[in-house]
DNA sequence: GTCTATAACGGGATAGAC
DNA sequence: GTCTATCCCGTTATAGAC
């Protein structure tokens, strides 16, 4: 059944797309065994159990994207405007969506039950949101502190909304709208957000 | 085990709360009866299936929600502001989960796998997209039809998120910001969009 | 490391008495 | 309409040969 080579990737590669499309819950090991053609116990082997293998499928994505969004902050200076700082935010996470074979995997890590509040939430997203929360905050003095989270939260739900269901804003708009230009969607994202940061009123 | 009063009332609010905070796969019928305090046979007599369950746990709240939407969207007149448009397109669903003992039940429909795909979206959600998509272009006649839809999509997002995750905000925020004023929340979510929608460039 | 076989369990659904 | 008891299936996980 398996040809030798890289077993653990395999299941790793076949993990995060079933994971993607189908959810957590939704997808057996059977359906991963069967997609990666290797043998159900291998998983057994390789990661313990479905838990672990489904933090291992996260980890090995949202670290290099992470590392990224702090990386392009950083790039943009000790100043950066509202919009680079939304760029370095979103970048990250809709390129990876389109250059790996992850179908909406962390559009699923954003939205599932227990998972993203136990799990995801205190080790990645925290530390991340309090970063971008204080550059933000700098870069808009006039907006209240409180504002700024509440302005911050609305982004997070465009990004996890477009990382899950960017697709179907194909048949919404009958074929209108793509979503093939990555750049342009990410300047769309960044231009509607940063205009809803901006907004006077607190 | 059963007082003898609305069985299959209290196997709707059980599954609504249950599926609300642990998502439609994470949640047994046992868990249902067991939370209703009804036989576990009781379903299979009132509903059939699981899956016909969740659909009419789901049709119970959204449709008043959707023709609370349609109403106060008539009731802005002929010509509404961006503003109005987008007060009837969040204010019912926000206040829904606030009231209706349901949790994150509207959320997790919004972002689960298959159900949102293949049975909310043509029934619930096409046809309301549209009718707001052609408000809101007609209120922004000098926007791109593509870029109404994309903003659109975007609002949805923030929605969507709120909608399933609208406590985190007070972790995030270590307690600095609430959710118990819907007003304000649905004035910020509002002043949000709004702003993006008026952002200039196409 | 990889496989077969199977244990142990929980799931949805149903039969049939009351 | 409501209950008990049960069927049958798919699930995760493991034991043990190779």
């Amino acid at each position: 059944m398996n040809d030798g080579g890289g077993t653990k990737i395999r299941i790793l590669d076949s993990s995060e797309k079933l994971f993607g499309l189908k959810g957590f819950d939704g997808v057996s090991l059977r359906d991963i065994t069967a997609d990666a053609g290797v043998n159900l116990a291998s998983i057994n082997y390789h990661f313990q159990t479905k838990e672990a293998l489904i933090d291992a499928v996260i980890a090995r994505r949202i670290e290099p994207v992470n590392k990224r969004r702090y990386e392009m902050l950083e790039a943009a200076g000790p100043e950066p405007t509202v919009e680079q700082i939304l760029e370095a935010f979103l970048l990250p996470a809709i390129e990876l969506k389109a250059t790996a074979p992850l179908g909406p995997l962390m559009g699923r890590v954003m939205t599932n039950p227990d998972l993203f509040v136990d799990r995801i939430f205190n080790v990645y997203l925290a530390p991340l949101a309090e970063r971008f929360r204080a550059a933000l905050a700098k870069a808009l003095p006039h907006l209240s502190p409180e504002e700024v989270v509440w302005r911050l939260h609305f982004t997070i739900g465009i990004m996890s909304h477009q990382l899950l269901w960017g697709g179907i804003i194909e048949r919404i708009s009958n074929g209108l709208c793509s979503t093939k230009d990555r750049e342009a969607l990410i300047r769309r994202i960044v231009r509607f957000a940063a205009a809803g940061f901006r907004s006077n009123e607190n």
